[in-house]
DNA sequence: CTGAAAGCGCTTACAG
DNA sequence: CTGAAAGCGCTTACAG
């Protein structure tokens, strides 16, 4: 035989019409289970598989999630938040669960992805992950909505939001993990991250940081948030090193991300604080390495699993046009040694 | 206009015939420079995009790479490698320079990926990435080639292997490190690792390491091998600790991988041992945290941007039918603290 | 430089 | 339960 076996190549060996093999393979029950057996087997025999290509293009439909990783240009390739990492691995899964293939590409805001995936037929559906600043990409978000692109966004819930969303809890998480601090008796708490609407995750995280003092009937203390442009490492030790600088006592750092952590682990080490006697420090996501830093680190664990499982399933409701809502799943903290319970 | 706008509508609105829109849009030299304007312009308008599966069944190619990640189905979602994910991000990032999609995936050895990727005309090639076992896996990668899969795997070249290629020069850099540690002083290095045929990396680290030895004359001590059954921060942590029970004297410890490195310098920290100042502790891979480490580990750096691109290149020369060789990277001593440079 | 037509390999109404 | 036939949306040899 040359070049791949088509289904005519089995119908032929199989003395049946082309219909019927390709009715078989795809498991109508129009089809004698004795005629069903019989083509299997060939199929199976000679190696064929259907051709996607043909199949899709008939179905009109690719069987294909795409993730998109938005990310800053300026960040060097190896960088990529480990904590979209585990996403991804458990996003792959989640397709292959369902019998979806999944696409990967990195995007930039500005491109034009939606058309490159979903109108060309690569995708049936996104899921963005890491977007960015998120008042920048709120009105192109909005675009898709409207043209009807199937897609879902990882992160916070926001008010007045016209996309679906998938996030965790992270008030919630910000707030339990700042109890925690509380509980061992800290109270200048200082906390590094963003707290404005373009970083929707950190500001959650913050509010529910605010919440948690509130509620202890503690101030919150503006001078103890220190921005952070991204998040790094490095970022996150130039941070703990501004707010050292900035004379302001603190028994405790609460990063708005486990990377931000690390860095800050690594600041107050050279500034000869020990953690967590001197300094708690906890941070967010639990990223696979936050286990092994020294001291390890106490945060707040997002269930990647199941965070990918139920973004898939929100993309693939909007696929099949059945409602789909936006989900919020729970934070949990996880205490190591790095806050000193 | 009801549904995706096809070439067809476009050509009604440019009064031309549907084969010049198409001529016109994959830039066929046989059009007129003002007809090609007047579609293009319509086409970004109408918002009309080429359907890749029409496309790409017509031309019998699907322009899309997939990656498979083999892992050990018993290890749980988060712990992937970080190093593949390093290499992911490099390999999604050469793709797209090169204009194919990327089809991301995990599989176990015994699954039917080849079928199911190539045989599909879901991918034209196939990336092979952390195959597990060698010695299992040969026979299933003969058979691929044998039928004619264009795929390449990422690794140590294995005399006789029938398969296409690329990996770094795992040799000279377990060379270099120890070249680097003996320069230090060190004398009686511990290898944590395994050395057999199924795990040719770590083998020929382990062979780059003795011939260091031999260069300076030192006796290669086999009882300072340990065998490591998986490349993780647990089982670091536990050869480092039957290192340590053993009662060997050592004087510094070669990780096979950054993740056994990480593990043994918990257990180092854990029986009070000062590194770089009592052990030097060295890696492989230079995967982010690498840096984040404490101390900081001086590890070996795969170049995983450049590996990515020669990854890639490699499958696409193979598609193409042009010649293809396998390929050895260089590797490079990192130097940071944890050696006591 | 352009158009009419065949065909890529399937899926699925339609007819039996 | 099965077959003949149309058609998914392109690309490209063929003819002009």
């Amino acid at each position: 035989m040359k070049g791949k076996p088509t289904s005519f190549d089995i119908a032929y060996r199989a003395g049946v019409s082309q219909s019927t093999v390709s009715r078989a393979l795809r498991g109508s029950p129009l089809v004698s289970p004795e005629t069903r057996k019989r083509i299997q087997e060939i199929a199976k025999e000679i190696n064929y598989k259907v051709d996607k290509n043909a199949s899709n293009l008939r179905r009109q439909h690719s069987v294909t999630l795409a993730l998109l990783l938005f990310e800053d240009p300026t960040t060097d390739d190896s960088l990529i938040n480990p904590f979209f990492l585990s996403m991804l691995g458990s996003i792959t899964r989640a397709c292959a669960r369902h019998g979806y293939d999944l696409l990967v590409s990195f995007q930039q805001l500005s491109d034009d992805w939606h058309a490159d995936y979903q109108d060309s037929h690569k995708a049936d559906g996104l899921i963005l992950l890491g977007y960015g600043d998120y008042v920048k990409a709120k009105p192109k978000l909005q675009k898709l909505v409207e043209q009807g692109t199937k897609f879902v966004r990882w992160g916070s819930l926001v008010p007045g939001q016209s996309e679906l969303s998938v996030g965790c809890d992270n008030v919630q998480g910000g707030r339990s993990i700042t109890e925690h601090l509380l509980s061992l008796g800290r109270r200048r708490i200082g906390f590094i991250g963003n707290v404005s609407e373009g970083s929707p995750e950190f500001a959650d995280r913050y509010r529910g940081h605010a919440e948690a003092l509130k509620r202890a009937k503690i101030k919150l203390d503006p001078m103890l948030q220190i921005d952070a442009v991204d998040s790094t490492e490095q970022v996150g030790y130039q941070a703990a090193q501004t707010l050292l600088a900035s004379g302001q006592r603190f028994d405790a750092i609460f990063a708005a991300s486990d990377l931000l952590a690390i860095g800050a682990l690594r600041a107050l080490a050279e500034a000869g604080l020990a953690v967590p006697q001197q300094v708690s420090v906890v941070g967010f996501d639990n990223i696979p390495i936050s286990n092994y830093s020294i001291p390890p680190l106490t945060t707040v664990s997002q269930d990647t699993t199941r965070a990918g499982e139920v973004l898939v399933e929100s993309v693939l409701n909007l696929i099949r046009e059945e409602a789909a809502e936006n989900k919020v799943l729970p934070a949990q903290v996880v205490v190591r040694k790095s806050c000193g319970a």
